[in-house]
DNA sequence: TTGTACGCGTTATCAC
DNA sequence: GTGATAACGCGTACAA
């Protein structure tokens, strides 16, 4: 059986000091770190009492009696995904490494929720909005959004943006053009030749790159035309696209490159369906290089990311005042796996 | 150039008051719910006012003058992780639902870390305080942190547990044993005898539960005596069993169950690199169904857990005050896939 | 229906 | 070094 004796009231400031003795503020200088000094005596019963009465500070009380939170808000596409999933979880073990809060929301890649969202957040006063994913190809319609997160800039707050280079604000993010380049580049040089690409419905900048990168990159090595697809970006999209493949043009191909891991492993078990062997007849790449994948057979050939350091950076910018918009650039770089082994031409 | 007029005072209820010329009670009355009514006129000037001057609530202000947030705190062991994360995102989007922000820490698996989060999260004054994951088999050790929920439980707030039936609390879990045990009769209805049981060396009442739950679904079908080992909680943990086992051992075993997808990876990883084929020469199950795995080959056998059930229910009772601690018992239930095809006796 | 006055828990400014 | 007192933005009795 519970307690029945209905809803106390928290413990508060005032309570610690009446039990210890002191005054309110003295409290206050002990227990919240302040510059003044206090007497050991006194430091040691406010202590006491504190610990006495297992107080806690109201944290909404004194971010508006400081005027700012200690909490950032992380808004995020889809968490559930693993490469989102992966980045949220750095993202709250760099916050927390400095003392932050971190309240994360999720858009389901809907823009106009974005919108919503950054208004809500905005509401809870934190430190600085970290955006990270979506990222349009198409920044004018992003015209509300970057009004509201001027707003929110205006009135002291930071705003990160993780890949997505479309908008004025703090960037992080990495390489998407040079990694996707530099993994055709090796790919071109072990023999690879005849190339599917598959690119991404959504308007997104940096699935975008990736797709010219990759091209690039095969062009570097004096390939030329690369077939480029833009399905459904799923890995649903990914396998649709592969079963609608005529034979003659399966048949033709030696690799299937899709601008992330999951969609590479709907392409992968697209072709699987399509009886075709990986990585004997047919090579699969993708980017991202998402830890949860490693049990994947064969291994996957991708493009790998440094999220650890493109939190670090996010966490880091969000709790460092600049007067001007900076870009930080993460490298990312191919990692050859069993999925494309060396063509014998 | 960004603008360089200095940190400005956010708008404030007051600002949308003044400028629809009427008083600061009768703003809040049209923006944020209240049981009066006001005047159509004013109301729409309030709403203009408010539009025009991007008017966003303070939300912690809020909080202080109601008394309660629209916040819960979720506490869970690790989000990188794909169950955690899957788990983590079904909550946000339930959470979402009902219009609650979710506030998100970590512990890694460290009890203590636990108490220090919930302690700290107390005093965000969240609506409630989830904890997922973790639960000790040993809950004399846990006495500090359920004094800390009870504190907290006092002054009105809610807590709800995930999967850890050891605490007094609204508890929801899925249930481990019976997955485990239909698994067990299952498997040994396709021919399975002699089986490798990987349990955790950490003391988490879910995994022992899987443990129990496969033996005793071992003896429902006859099968007695598998062989159980307590490796290190993780992938790496499972494989490093493996690789430890002795041929002769390891000839002998038609199957290894895992208590997690995870370490039933790590099991699969060490199997091969000993130069055994999955399913051919060893079957391999698990327990979670993690959606991100469903590329792996060959498809793992596993037990689902439905988590989108999970999460309503843990927001439900999050936002449901009750009187008493409750348990709901989300079922379990096997899932036979390629990874254990039947075995010809 | 509307406005005045006060309180929520905390920090900051200022005398002492 | 310490303690009154005034903010912070909002909700809500209460009076008008």
């Amino acid at each position: 059986m519970r307690s029945e004796s209905g809803p106390k009231r928290p413990v508060t400031l005032d309570d610690v000091a009446r039990a210890a003795g002191v005054s309110q503020p003295t409290a206050s200088r002990v227990l919240n770190g302040s510059a003044r000094k206090v007497a050991e005596s006194y430091r040691e019963r406010v202590l006491e009492a504190a610990r006495a009465l297992g107080y806690t500070p109201n944290l909404p009380a004194q971010a508006m009696a400081r005027g700012t939170s200690r909490t950032i808000a992380l808004v995020t596409s889809l968490i559930s995904d693993p490469y989102f999933g992966a980045l949220a979880a750095e993202i709250l073990k760099q916050a927390e490494a400095v003392g932050l809060h971190v309240s994360i929301a999720v858009t389901e890649r809907r823009a106009d929720r974005e919108l919503d969202l950054v208004r809500e957040l905005r509401g809870q006063q934190p430190r600085a909005i970290i955006l990270a994913g979506s990222g349009s190809v198409d920044p004018p319609s992003e015209q509300p959004l970057v009004d509201e997160l001027r707003r929110y800039e205006e009135t002291g707050g930071r705003v990160v943006l993780i890949s997505r280079s479309d908008l004025p604000f703090d960037t992080v993010d990495f390489d998407n053009h040079e990694g996707a380049r530099q993994l055709a580049r090796e790919l071109a040089g072990i023999g690879y030749r005849r190339c599917l690409v598959l690119g991404s419905d959504t308007p997104l900048l940096s699935m975008r790159r990736r797709v010219e990168g990759f091209v690039h990159g095969l062009a570097d090595a004096g390939v030329a035309g690369a077939r480029v697809r833009h399905p459904q970006f799923s890995w649903v999209g990914a396998r649709d696209v592969v079963l609608g493949l005529s034979n003659d043009e399966l048949r033709d191909l030696q690799l299937v490159f899709a601008v992330t891991d999951d969609m590479a492993l709907g392409a992968l078990a697209g072709l699987r369906e399509r009886g075709l062997r990986i990585p004997e007849d047919i090579g699969v790449a993708g980017f991202d290089d998402i830890t949860t994948l490693r049990d994947v057979v064969p291994a996957l050939t991708t493009v790998h990311v440094a999220l650890d350091a493109v939190a670090e950076e996010a966490v880091y910018r969000a709790t460092t005042p600049d007067p001007e918009p900076t870009r930080r650039t993460v490298p990312a770089y191919p990692v050859v796996r069993a999925s494309t082994p060396r063509l014998l031409s």
